[in-house]
RNA sequence: GGGCGUGUAGCUCAGCGGGAGAGCGCCCGCUUCACACGCGGGAGGUCCCUGGUUCGAUCCCAGGCACGCCCA
């Protein structure tokens, strides 16, 4: 063994034997009580990113030490094919060709995918390993996999034919480089400067004007109405009558709605429902027609007159012009403002209204609304719950359908006569009229229509198979905050459709980690860190230990501190296992607790294993890895370690065999945060065969717990000491393991006495005085004004030993 | 605009009703036979501001200021 420890190799090597020995599998007939967690899926293109380690970190800690604990775990590995993501990735490739999709044909391109994943994809369940992830690796799936799409499947007819699944024309996010619908999460939002453009709207009994402001002057086109808030006394006289809409020169209502925010511009807002959600609202609220006049493609469609194909900067000028010539263009001020980006492309998003697929979802959020406010399922931290289920209460219909080729094709064929046949497999004649004639929609599902399926489709939903029965419902999942509308409630609802269960009890929503600067990562801006070059430069015991250290509330920076700290507690106790396992050569780990630290330390394990079992239970891992690493500093190391010293270099045989035992406890309770370096070192002792990882988790053993305070009066000598210079009058046990800790013989002590009593005498004249305080002592609750009192005997008495007397 | 959260030592953060803490950084000492990714000691703080509750407030309540994340 080298004084300094090196991560790399070793984990490489552990990581390979773990799986290769079968010591992550889990099968449905082992013994124990199943622990599962079926995170929410990587996607398949991706890169491993900080919110992935941190989650991997969370869970494994849990998987390692439910697995210790006995438990048949689950630690399901695979991906999501991530529509729109893989099919961008797939067409810049196929760019470099100078080829385009359209040329290649659906199957074609399909094949592409295919091909070019075989290459590109996955490459993430590589790096899970690398953080030490104890996955069922075998286990793998994907949401393409034959199995998983015939889940899918089987859930889009279920609902539809409970008639959940409708088809209507609504406003969607439209991108028009994919040329499809895109959900909220797919749309990213950044600040451009525009321009806010004040533009009159005749009224049409020649009375005056209205104006409103825009940013897009030729939505104007596609106005049906001009809108006003119902209290705003500015504009209450207008409401009813009527205006002309400039350029197309039509008349329409001055309408009144809540929706309209008063502050904005004018107050007076152009209502266009085609292009803009809120007008869209509107719209449908007062029954107003619903014109589109931009297409598709982002340019002006044939209803725009006279401006079809135009660009809608091209017809912006138009209009512009048009009104300035009119008169009616009043001003422009520069204005910034988020716009919707295709997360992909950055194209801007139109909003248009599509002809979709929608599932609806009232009916199927019910019970999970149920489940909870029942708390069968629980989000952690709490805001977080609350957080899950106002989502769920105000979830707006699902637009499930795609206009992309990558994903799974709507299992909806129609006729020519219109009639909707949906079956698993493809139909041989409509359902209707039997006509033969049937054409398959083109559209996909969303990529979270078939990632709701995952905590059951995985285990071989729709069939009954004994891992469904052994593995569903699991326990756990761990996620990011951004999640928890699109994939979390998603899993819940659509778990509890189908099987009648949720699929998990716990939600723990990760903190985001930030930069080190406290901003978001991006790669845009540079701020990204690589999770692996982390990895790469300290390891994967202390990168998981660096991120749980600092998981404690939403928002974390990124230190490479706590990173740090992982590295030297590996290093911490690789050195102190170099110490025991060379001064204990030959000698099998045995625990024979004869002297006081010896049955001191027993009891500090104890109670840390207690501790750190609660806190692993709440989910507070940040306090679970700081206890742990003050167990190994300060307790292992720098008390019992040094205190045992001298018995284990004198071939003290039970100190030597107390000692490793110690030492395999110790390695217990750190392996489920530190896996790695714990299982080199485990290997070390003698005899063994069997690996750490499914060794079992120590037992409560309270048979020590008298001697949990039994060195506070050598630590609190040893403290004077150091400080002072002065040594307090010690005995037996106490002097034996002061001198082998302290070794005054050597320590040069540059502090002086004096100050120590200075320090004592302030603290005691503190005590005394909160003592003397009639109202302190007659209404504090009493065990406060007895610790009080306990502290004050202790200063004296400290006091005293110093030689400070007691007169003041 | 809505939701959530954070302001404590130079930095990153813990503590959240009765003595202001940790890690890192800094200063001093230590070629101590496990470890300098070490050991020991030290300096360093109107606990964001203003009110209130309380015998007592960094901690609870109200208001304010600043900052961040998520979602529109």
């Amino acid at each position: 063994m080298k004084p300094l420890y090196n991560p790399e190799g070793v984990e490489a090597r552990w990581q390979r034997a773990w799986e290769a020995e079968g010591l992550y599998d889990a099968e449905p007939d082992a013994p124990g009580e199943p622990f599962v967690i079926a995170h929410p899926p990587p996607n398949v293109t991706g890169a491993l990113h900080l919110g992935h380690a941190l989650q991997l970190s969370l869970a494994d800690v849990l998987v390692r030490m439910r697995r210790m604990q006995g438990y048949n775990t689950l630690f399901q590995p695979g991906f999501d094919h991530a529509g729109i993501s893989t099919q961008n990735a797939v067409e810049k490739h196929l760019a470099t060709e100078g080829r385009t999709r359209q040329e290649l044909g659906r199957e074609a391109f399909e094949a592409r995918v295919w091909e070019w994943l075989r290459e590109y994809g996955g490459k993430i369940m590589h790096q899970f390993r690398r953080m030490g992830a104890s996955m069922d690796y075998r286990r793998e799936r994907f949401t393409m996999d034959d199995a998983y799409v015939r889940a899918v499947y089987r859930f889009f007819v279920h609902l539809y034919r409970k008639g959940l699944i409708y088809r209507a024309n609504r406003i969607i996010n439209w991108c028009p480089f994919h040329q499809t619908s895109l959900s909220d999460l797919e749309v990213v939002h950044e600040d451009v400067d525009d321009a806010l453009t004040y533009v009159r709207y005749p009224l049409a009994d020649g009375d005056g004007h209205v104006t409103i402001a825009t940013v897009r002057p030729a939505t104007i086109l596609g106005d049906v109405a001009v809108a006003v808030h119902p209290d705003d006394e500015r504009y209450r006289h207008l409401v009813g009558r009527e205006v002309i809409v400039p350029f197309v020169e039509r008349r329409v209502p001055v309408i009144a709605d809540e929706a309209v925010e008063r502050s904005f511009g004018t107050g007076a807002l152009k209502v266009t429902p085609g292009h803009d959600p809120v007008d869209f609202e509107i719209g449908r609220r007062h029954g107003l027609p619903e014109p589109m006049v931009i297409g598709p493609d982002g340019r002006m469609s044939e209803d725009a007159g006279e401006l079809a194909g135009l660009t809608q900067a091209e017809a912006d000028e138009r209009v512009l012009a048009w009104l300035k010539e009119r008169g009616d263009l009043e001003r422009r001020e520069s204005y910034r403002h988020a716009v919707g980006l295709c997360e992909r492309c950055k194209s801007r998003i139109e909003p248009l209204i599509s002809l979709q697929w929608w599932c609806s979802m009232r009916e199927l959020a019910g019970p999970a609304l149920e489940a909870l406010r029942e708390r069968r399922v629980r989000f952690h931290p709490e805001s977080q719950h609350r957080f899950a289920l106002e989502s769920l209460e105000s979830a707006p219909d699902w637009n499930i359908s795609r206009q992309i080729w990558w994903g799974h094709q709507l299992p909806l064929w129609e006729c020519p006569d219109g009639h909707v046949t949906v079956e698993e497999t493809e139909p041989a004649a409509c359902g209707d009229c039997g006509s033969t004639e049937l054409v398959r929609s083109e559209d996909v599902l969303d990529t979270w229509f078939s990632s709701a399926l995952w905590p059951f489709a995985t285990l071989g939903w729709p069939d009954d198979t004994p891992d469904l029965r052994t593995f569903y419902p699991g326990d756990l999942n761990t996620t990011g905050r951004e999640i928890i509308r699109l994939w979390e409630n998603r899993m819940i609802f659509s778990g509890l459709e189908l099987l009648g269960e949720v699929p998990f009890r716990d939600v723990i929503i990760h903190s985001t980690v930030l930069a080190t600067e406290g901003r978001r990562m991006s790669k845009s801006l540079g701020t990204g860190i690589d999770p692996t070059e982390i990895v790469d430069e300290y390891g994967t015991d202390a990168t998981r230990y660096g991120l749980l250290k600092i998981s404690s509330t939403q928002d974390v920076r990124f230190s490479y501190g706590a990173i740090e700290e992982g590295r030297k507690l590996a290093n911490k106790l690789w050195n102190v296992s170099r110490l025991m396992l060379s001064a204990a050569e030959g000698v099998e780990p045995a625990l024979r607790p004869r002297a006081l630290e010896e049955r001191w330390i027993l009891a500090r394990l104890e109670v840390t294993r207690a501790e750190l079992e609660e806190l692993v239970a709440g989910f507070d891992f940040a306090h679970a890895v700081d206890s742990l690493y003050h167990l190994v500093f300060d307790d292992f190391c720098d008390w019992y370690a040094e205190a045992i010293k001298p018995r284990l270099y004198d071939g003290d045989r039970e100190a030597q065999a107390t000692a490793l035992a110690a030492l395999e406890r110790l390695l217990k309770l750190l392996h489920p945060v530190m896996p790695h370096v714990t299982e080199e070192i485990w290997t070390s002792l003698p005899g063994r065969a069997s690996r750490l990882i499914v060794a079992p988790w120590p037992e409560p053993d309270l048979s020590h717990a008298e001697a949990l305070g039994a060195l506070d009066g050598v630590q609190e000598a040893a403290a004077i000491f150091r400080r002072s210079g002065v040594a307090v009058e010690l005995e037996g046990d106490e002097l034996r393991i002061f001198t082998a800790v302290v070794r005054p013989e050597r320590t040069s002590t540059n502090g002086d006495a004096a100050a120590e009593i200075e320090r004592l005498r302030r603290e005691i004249g503190r005590a005394e005085g909160m003592l003397a305080n009639e109202r302190f002592v007659e209404r504090a609750r009493p065990e406060v004004v007895e610790a009080e009192r306990g502290k004050l005997a202790r200063y004296r008495r400290e006091l005293a030993a110093l030689g400070g007397g007691d007169d003041g």
